[in-house]
DNA sequence: GAGTATACTCACTAACCATTGAGTGATAGT
DNA sequence: ACTATCACTCAATGGTTAGTGAGTATACTC
């Protein structure tokens, strides 16, 4: 529950990708199916923005990933706040 | 003097051109000059991200140069703090 | 064991961004 | 007039992103 500040990082796809070691193909599949969503956009572009929650979500969904917790079953508990 | 909150936009420079009225051109050469700066920088390709405040000095630096002062008589101004 | 579902992975297109160096027209200075 | 400066503008290269559709290996279901 980390409140927004003037130090926070803004990320790109290749950033989280980078940060998280998920491949931009499973990144870009994780979007797809909803199971993450960009915090924001480029009107100009479309170019999609990220932040440190998002890094922390996806290091969460790697570690239920590793245990074989199934994607509807990480995304429902995201849904529900639980994760 | 904004405080960056969680409903802040995030651009990149093609939003900055599509905003302004400036070219990417342009943009690029302000940014080459140091009149304008990025607030910050993806590590993965070095892609700039700038804000609401960024779209402010640029209408300020627009007025300037429709009323033809220097572009570094601006700088200056900037660095000053008054415009 | 055959068919389906899951969770990616690959391939392709089109548009975008960074960086750099060179070019240009207008203005200013000598 | 000649030169230099100013404020862009253009061009070229190489890597990035979105979007989509198709492919694949593994696991699950009947």
């Amino acid at each position: 529950m980390s409140k927004k500040n003037i130090m926070d990082q803004i990320y790109l796809i290749g950033d989280l990708a980078r940060l998280t070691g998920f491949s931009i193909d499973t990144l870009n599949y994780y979007l797809r199916i909803g199971l993450i969503e960009a915090k924001g956009r480029s009107m100009h572009n479309g170019y999609r923005y990220f932040d440190d929650e998002t890094i922390e979500l996806l290091n969460k969904i790697k570690e239920q990933r590793a245990k074989h917790v199934p994607i509807r079953y990480i995304k429902r508990r995201i849904e529900d706040g639980i994760l």
